[in-house]
RNA sequence: GGAUCGGUGGCCGAGUGGUCGAAGGCGCACGCCUGGAAAGUGUGUAGGCGGGAGACCGUCUCCAGGGUUCGAAUCCCUGUCGAUCCGCCA
């Protein structure tokens, strides 16, 4: 949803923007819309005014005694009433107009990302670690011999169907040793606020962070009509749905771990094996809710609670800057963190942080007093994986893994495997 | 699933046909009081849209949509959301 007025006082800032996303000019047709529609409101209102004057009138000639006024005046009023109904609907049907087209737009693209046409064009802005060597050849994350066991796809085919896993014994263990590691560094290192939040949401809320109206496909729906969060970030952000918070309550930090339930509609036969793309995966997600001048340092703070994640388990990553052809819709400037799988001898997505602006605020209608006074105004959303548990888990076997089959584990998640250190061949942990 | 009661400003809460954008309180802002603070006290304090250079003016908004009426926060209908009790259940 974009700001009319912003449109209106710099239309061609707006037609720059867009294009940068290869989008058509729009402003020269928005700003029609909007003065046919600034025309129907100011003839309703006008209309209005004059027939609340003489309602207003009615009142005192009846007191007064004046029948034939009292009489003209409530033909009066009975006459405007269709042309205010009239008048009224054009308004209303203008301002849908206006509205559809503003909805339907992709957010404008922050000043500082790169222009480009698909992934092939983000840019590399920061990277961790070194390419592990191995001397042996790597494999994938259920090739493993101490995974194998603990992770079971037929089963969980057989259960549910294909992209769906189930875990157990010591790669179950171990995946929920993550979570808890990973809330523990966000609300104890980060400073996060820990949120446990609930999965089915009312359809109003996935349009609030943008996954309604165009995204429906990639989700799932209950037969009474709530919608499964894909992630956290449509309960974390929608906190402050409808809200309008004193600026002393900013910046919000939310942190939640939760199921998360995507279709993959879009995804047929990618990734099929293994648990990199499931229907339900676990992911620890951040939420960050920031007056407008802070987005920018908070979208790098949020990053950089994303990537001391990967840091503390001595994973190697790098991070790009999407390129305004590979970002969302929804955003302004987004960082995706891909992790070094030696099994598939390449990078993949772990986490992605991005910075709303105030697009998902207008859908929320979520605003902020300014401490010194004025017009409330809307709050900008951030949100960004911290990280994906699944990936993360194939990350940790991928890159632990030794020739005899057993997995090394990194020494931070030892506390929360009660001291253990590693998975054997078997699959037992010790 | 059955029954009942509700939805009013940033928040709580009065208000059952016109004088209501709406008492009172909380919160917030500014002032007084104070050595300083707290307490006390005074004043102010909704949002959207439109017009206007501006002062300001108009219009809409008391969950949403319809209806009754010259006139609706108030009456009627539908929807929606919430609470409580009962039943069922982890």
């Amino acid at each position: 949803m974009h700001d009319i007025r912003t449109i209106r006082d710099n239309p061609a800032a707006f037609d720059a923007a867009l294009s940068r996303r290869g989008l058509e000019p729009q402003s020269s047709s928005i700003l029609a819309i909007d003065e046919a529609r600034r025309a129907k409101i100011l003839a309703a209102e006008t209309a209005q005014a004059e027939a609340n004057k003489a309602a207003k009138e009615v009142g005192a000639a009846k007191g007064r005694g004046d029948d034939a006024e009292f009489e003209r005046l409530r033909a009066l009023v009975g006459e405007k009433k269709a042309e205010i109904a009239r008048l009224n609907d054009e308004a209303k049907a203008e301002d849908a107009r206006l509205t559809d087209l503003l909805m339907g737009l992709p957010n404008l693209p922050h000043d500082d990302i790169p222009d480009g046409a698909d992934e092939n064009d983000n840019v590399e802005i920061h990277q961790h670690g070194a390419i592990p060597n191995f001397a042996f050849d790597p494999v994938e994350h259920f090739e493993i011999a101490g995974v194998k066991d603990g992770m079971d796809f037929e089963t969980a085919a057989k259960l549910s169907g294909s992209r769906f896993v189930l875990l157990s014994g010591s790669v179950a263990r171990l995946h929920r040793a993550l979570a808890q590691f990973m809330l523990d560094m966000h609300t104890e290192e980060h400073g996060l606020t820990e949120t446990a939040t609930p999965v089915l949401v009312r359809e109003e809320m996935m349009y609030g962070t943008g996954q309604l109206p165009k995204f429906g496909e990639d989700s799932y729906q209950t037969t009474n009509g709530w919608w499964l969060i894909p992630t956290a970030e449509v309960t974390l952000t929608n906190i402050v749905n409808g809200l309008t918070l004193e600026e002393s309550y900013l910046p919000r930090r939310y942190v939640a771990h939760t199921l998360c339930f995507r279709s993959e509609a879009g995804s047929a036969g990618r990734d099929t094996s293994g648990m990199l793309r499931q229907h339900q995966f676990e992911k620890v997600e951040m939420v960050s809710i920031v007056r407008p001048e802070d987005s920018a340092a908070e979208h790098q703070r949020m990053t950089e609670c994303a990537q001391n994640i990967l840091e503390k388990l001595g994973l190697t990553y790098r991070t790009v800057v999407l390129c305004t052809g590979d970002l969302g819709a929804g955003m302004r400037k987004t960082h995706d963190i891909e992790v070094w799988l030696p099994g598939q001898n390449a990078y993949r997505e772990i986490s992605s942080v991005s910075l709303a602006g105030d697009y998902q605020a207008r859908r929320m209608n979520a605003r902020y007093k300014p401490a010194e006074g004025g017009k409330p105004q809307f709050v900008n959303t951030l949100n960004g994986s911290g990280v994906a548990i699944g990936r993360c888990l194939i990350a940790v076997l991928e890159n632990g893994q030794q020739e005899d089959g057993s997995v090394d584990l990194p020494t931070a998640l030892h506390p929360y495997l009660r001291g253990k250190t590693r998975i054997t061949p078997a699959g037992e942990l010790e």
